[in-house]
DNA sequence: GTCTTTCCAATACAACTGCAATGCAAACGC
DNA sequence: GCGTTTGCATTGCAGTTGTATTGGAAAGAC
């Protein structure tokens, strides 16, 4: 066994290549060449580490999700133990909307997949998961009254700020200030409480 | 003057195929032989009416805002006048969700072009007034203590359900489930009013 | 040393892409 | 009639696509 490389480090540097071709041209501009070229590789390599394209696919399609845990984690670690929350809610979805360089960059990648998946069932299969336990994470946040309609309904709000932010129907303030007022709307008044 | 033929009806029929081809395979699919398949013509009469791919494509996502502002309409219109500020809303976003068959196709399509939008700034330019025109309407049927936020919230709520039931995350039933919730919300909780 | 396995570069190939060019038939103005 | 303009089908072309194949260099196993 010679030459040993690792191997799931090569293929995260692709899918990240991948993900810079998708965020700047979309998922059409995404070809072996393109994504080597990126890469700085050759296309060879590329095919070697992915027998098909669909494979390397699949593989950028889930180190997308990664990434997005991965904002999650960081933005929720950071609040430190036992936050108030709404205010852990804020921080969250803030972190997984599309606000500025790099989170509008994965946002693009994230919006082109979604497309992708739409239109191939068996790669969205994998997204579902990870909503349906972010809908019951949410609702145990939510302040009593509210059901998991409430907790859907602001993770769709999320994903449509997102839509809307990398469409330039909104900026990231009006963005922000719509995702405050339905915490209002959830949490009580803006003076009611003072988790605000 | 040879050979009339409706000029504009012949550049629907081709974008109607290029719809057809990106709901079921996605904008990648969409070349100008497919789209000259699916609409049952040559590739050559294609070309004889867009001179550019780019061309088909901005005439197709401006046949795709029609699309949905007729769903719009024709949805109000069913409603007879002066209906109820609640219902008109419920009905004017249900018309707007993928919730069955044709409506997800279109969804489909809506949601490639706003991929595509993504990473072409000069596309998505002509999304924008349509938004911002639905804030305003949709703030003016609100009742009193809410504001444009939460005009903008119900819109991205709408985005994001669509978004979710594309992806097979929510089931009609949730989703218009979630809508409910957000009403009620927004106009107060469910007993309180008639317009429910 | 040699062997053998892994890594990767290069090339080849058929299929497809958008687009330009060509040619011809239909039909209206005259 | 005739000429001219429009509608469209066909073909050609250069470039790109995904994939298969080939070949060789590097490095552990022996």
């Amino acid at each position: 066994m010679p030459k040993i490389v690792d191997h799931d480090a090569r293929r995260r540097l692709i899918a990240d290549a991948l993900m810079r071709v998708a965020a700047e041209q979309g998922l059409e501009a995404v070809s072996l060449r393109h994504v080597a070229a990126a890469a700085g590789v050759s296309a060879g390599m590329v095919q070697h580490y992915f027998h098909t394209k669909d494979e390397m696919m699949a593989f950028a399609l889930s180190a997308v999700m990664d990434r997005s845990e991965a904002r999650i984690r960081a933005a929720v670690e950071a609040l430190g133990a036992d936050p108030p929350p709404r205010l852990l809610l804020r921080t969250l979805i803030a972190a997984l909307l599309p606000l500025e360089g790099t989170a509008m960059a994965d946002g693009r990648v994230a919006l082109a997949f979604l497309a992708y998946a739409a239109v191939r069932p068996e790669a969205g299969q994998s997204l579902r998961p990870g909503t349906s336990q972010m809908v019951d994470f949410v609702a145990g946040l939510l302040p009593e009254p509210h059901g998991a309609e409430s907790a859907t309904a602001l993770l769709a709000l999320m994903e449509g700020l997102g839509v809307y932010l990398l469409g330039g129907q909104l900026t990231p303030d009006q963005a922000l200030a719509t995702l405050d007022a339905q915490l209002d709307l959830l949490f009580g008044p803006p003076g009611a409480t003072l988790t605000r």
